[in-house]
DNA sequence: AAGTTAGTTCTGTATTTGGAAAACTAAAAG
DNA sequence: CTTTTAGTTTTCCAAATACAGAACTAACTT
């Protein structure tokens, strides 16, 4: 095992693979993707460049670009200790509910363009327009629930 | 212009390449993200193969593959017309409901994977483990009133 | 002032993706 | 039965992606 290379068990490397996948689906790169899994399934939460870089056998560009986009999209953060110039990379906890936040205010936005798309719709095609419609409003009605839900939960869960 | 290409206003062509980044954004390769997006624009609901192909200048293979692939997600559907081989393509409508429950149900695929990842985290790491048990029991809150929301569209919409 | 550490930036390249062109096919029309 | 229509499948190539390697830099150490 080399200078810095953290140790992994097989069941923490299945995992860092299945989520890395995940991340990967949903448009998130490879190399940010095995990272921002790596600090989920590692028993150290932080790591620095040189850990991360070797567990995953990952260059220095490839590891230098990924914590960046990390760091610029919010997923991850960084601590320093004193007397010691490395930085400790962990995820950003709050990005998890963040991100669910998140989707569901993007639907507003294909929301809207329904509602464009809709307005400039020949009257004649009457039952797509009204299923366009539907969608629109059930739409409003998520994204005006969605808050609510989240405070629902917040309540029911102490 | 061209034998079976139609014709699109300005404005339809500007909601057709939004519409289409969109859903590039989501993971939808270019070709069928133009073509679910032109037949939500165009002012027929029902285009052939070659009006599809010549309308957004694709070739008749990237045309091809892109339907079918669309077919086979369920995000179109056709219908024929007796007397006339050509196929005509629409969008399914139910797509954009079953979409928005699709999204939901993703969800539990990650809460699963989360739950993997805390079972096997060592304890030491309190906060980290917390916060992932909170994300967790989240998602399964979302989960379990995503149906119910639905329902209680369902009920206000009439 | 000459390393060393902890990265960043630049350049080149292997791989993957997306789509064009052309050959092919199956059904219908003439 | 040969031609046309309505596609499909196969092959190939251009462009984009993802990363390695190497050069570079800035701060600290000795």
């Amino acid at each position: 095992m080399s200078e810095f290379s953290i140790s992994l068990t097989k069941e923490q490397i299945k995992l860092l693979e299945e989520y890395a996948v995940l991340l990967e689906q949903s448009g998130i790169q490879p190399a940010p993707a095995k990272i921002l899994a790596l600090l989920h399934v590692s028993d150290e939460t932080d790591l620095t460049f040189d850990q991360i870089r070797e567990t995953l056998s990952i260059s220095k560009s490839a590891t230098s670009q990924a914590l960046s986009f990390l760091l610029n999209t919010k997923k991850i953060e960084y601590k320093t200790k004193i007397g010691d110039r490395k930085r400790y990379f962990s995820t950003r906890v709050m990005s998890w509910q963040e991100g669910m936040l998140e989707a569901l205010s993007s639907l507003s936005g294909i929301c809207d363009l329904y509602k464009r798309i809709l307005a400039q719709r020949p009257s004649r095609t009457k039952e797509f327009n009204k299923n366009l419609k539907d969608v629109t409003a059930f739409m409003d009605f998520m994204s005006k629930q969605g808050p609510a839900l989240l405070q629902a939960f917040e309540s029911q869960r102490k």
